[in-house]
DNA sequence: TTGCAAAATGTTACCGGTAACATGAGGGCT
DNA sequence: AGCCCTCATGTTACCGGTAACATTTTGCAA
């Protein structure tokens, strides 16, 4: 129905009229061969004529790479899409300029299901992402010898040598020497969820400062989700009765109830209470209209750069270069603010 | 070097094995045609038995169906994540209830640069999102005369013949009537950009609404951002000049603008100016800490669905369904808060 | 039993490229 | 001139499936 002139031109068609054989046609496309110069510009000039295109299915096929990454992502972990979207355009990046694209799956693969497993032929690897993976995401690539590497968190090394992870201990302990610096010595610690690796990691770090600077951490100050037990949500009385001088939060939710103490209790923000925080989203991350827009002091994750060292990392993988390291920890981003000054009194 | 034994199993081997012919084989794993049970049986064993998956490459090649979608992104249009995201869920979800996958763009193809261009034997077609098209993508598909689908947007129907759009007008109308109903007059429309398609059919609702009223809009009330001038600057002096009892505010800067106007102008939200807000992003959607979490009364874009249905709307045009409308308008959210209440003094 | 259509299965060619090997033309050296 | 080597190009087979057609088998009525 469609003639074979409208038709895609395909390399027999550009043979034809360049009046060459087709593996001559592929050897000017892809350049790594000698061809004569006249037959080159002979071939170069159908190719342009025709409008010819490789086709890329039939080249995988023969060539076997795809020069595919699948990105894998669940749904269900994604409280916040500012997260996949950095990681998404991070890889991205690194894919285009390597000439990789990014194909995108957010359940994970299973075997009883032929449509989301047939997928895996197309792609040379994986990059996984998103809070919780599922076991059967590892599984299955474990069993098709498929590449993966791991965003965002560094406890499944254990199956994938690949790994790219925010290094939280290094981070916090930066941050939290920043404030003992200013002269801070109650400095509250109100974090995440008390089983996560990521919030294990921060309070590591919180601890490590106290430690480089010969002092011991009042325990108290720490207040964490536990398994059962929402605690975040006790952040305001908590901050009310112990009264710290400085306090590192995270995220949003805390973000707000700091605010909400320092409105019941009447103290200023950062003139009673310096406040450092964590990966705030973007429409957070002053301290609110009333005080002029002025910029939060805090800490973020490169998740940017987290997408595109996967990436980078992945193909290495693919290309069968010799990696030294297996995973990569990345250094926070400390965002100096206005939101954290000395302590109104020098404290011991 | 890799043995027979170990290497991925094709369509041949699992013939061999059940003792068929290949052609038989993809019969049975395609399920289309006749095959006698017992044939059938023993062809499953052997696919069960050695874990065969038949290559997307070559059933596409000889197909010429790929089976996968291209998502095309603008990363500069991309101020809000979160509207890149649900539209990348919702594509992504009916692209798998219906066997497609989505490969991800976010650079417009080129001719020059056969990276980009080569992907596109890739995809099937292509749905474009992100706010500022680039006139090259959409020649480029059109050359190629590859189906592709718009979203968010109806003012690029001259080329493609189908998009998916929210229907401004009729939300916005719906929500002014609201107001209007409630008792309101004096209703302010604080909106975006004077010279934007989706902003100038926010006003075409708002106005309709009036107009189905019998009523007639005060012109006075509406403040846009025209071009060259920055007005949503203004919103604060704005209301506390006009002091109008009900505003219909646009995004998380305008809302801001509000409750800082509120403040200094010591008037309360609701009870002395209802808040009516558009597209909040998801920190933003309640009142503030202090007022404990009251939800705002608020407007959203359908984005998820906008998403499904362009996907739905492709995945159509591509099985070669007849399409009786070549476009689509979806209505927006209209998520009823608490902050509109009737005014304090009944207005003419 | 024969005949014949329908059902089951096999064969061949092809999708559009690339790898591996084969061939042929030209150039330099003895 | 004869030889060998290199460079340019062609040939053949194959990647792993499917479409279209060919062939064999089966079931059932006459």
């Amino acid at each position: 129905m469609i003639s074979e002139e409208t038709r895609k031109p395909n390399i027999s068609r550009v043979a034809r009229l360049a009046g060459v054989s087709k593996m001559t046609v592929s050897r000017v496309i892809n350049g790594n061969s000698a061809v004569a110069p006249d037959t080159r510009e002979r071939v170069l000039q159908a190719v342009e004529q025709l409008r010819f295109r490789p086709n890329l299915l039939a080249r995988s096929l023969a060539g076997s790479r795809t020069r595919i990454l699948g990105l894998q992502f669940h749904e269900d972990a994604a409280p916040n899409p500012r997260f996949f979207y950095d990681i998404l355009l991070g890889a991205q990046y690194e894919a285009h300029v390597q000439g990789y694209d990014l194909l995108f799956f957010s359940q994970p693969p299973s075997r009883e299901d032929p449509r989301s497993a047939i997928r895996f032929d197309l792609v040379e690897g994986v990059i996984c992402t998103g809070g919780t993976f599922n076991m059967n995401s590892i599984e299955f690539m474990e069993q098709e010898r498929l590449p993966y590497v791991i965003v965002g968190r560094r406890d499944w090394k254990q199956f994938s040598p690949y790994f790219c992870a925010p290094d939280y201990v290094t981070g916090y302990q930066e941050a939290t020497s920043y404030l003992l610096d200013m002269g801070h010595r109650r400095i509250a610690f109100c974090g995440g969820k008390a089983h996560f690796e990521a919030d294990i990691d921060k309070r590591e770090g919180y601890l490590r400062a106290f430690e480089a600077h010969g002092l011991a951490p009042d325990p108290t100050l720490i207040l964490m989700d536990e398994p059962g037990r929402e605690r975040a949500s006790q952040t305001e009385a908590f901050l009310l009765e112990k009264r710290p001088t400085a306090v590192i939060s995270h995220g949003d939710e805390v973000w707000n109830l700091v605010k909400s103490a320092a409105r019941k209790g009447k103290f200023s923000i950062p003139g009673d209470l310096s406040v450092l925080c964590f990966g705030l989203s973007e429409g957070m991350q002053m301290l609110g209209a009333s005080r002029g827009y002025a910029p939060l002091t805090r800490l973020e994750a490169p998740v940017f750069e987290m997408g595109r060292q996967s990436a980078k990392m992945l193909i290495s993988w693919l290309d069968g270069e010799e990696m030294k390291q297996r995973g990569i920890f990345l250094p926070l981003d400390f965002i100096k603010g206005d939101s954290c000054v000395p302590p109104r009194s020098p404290q011991k």
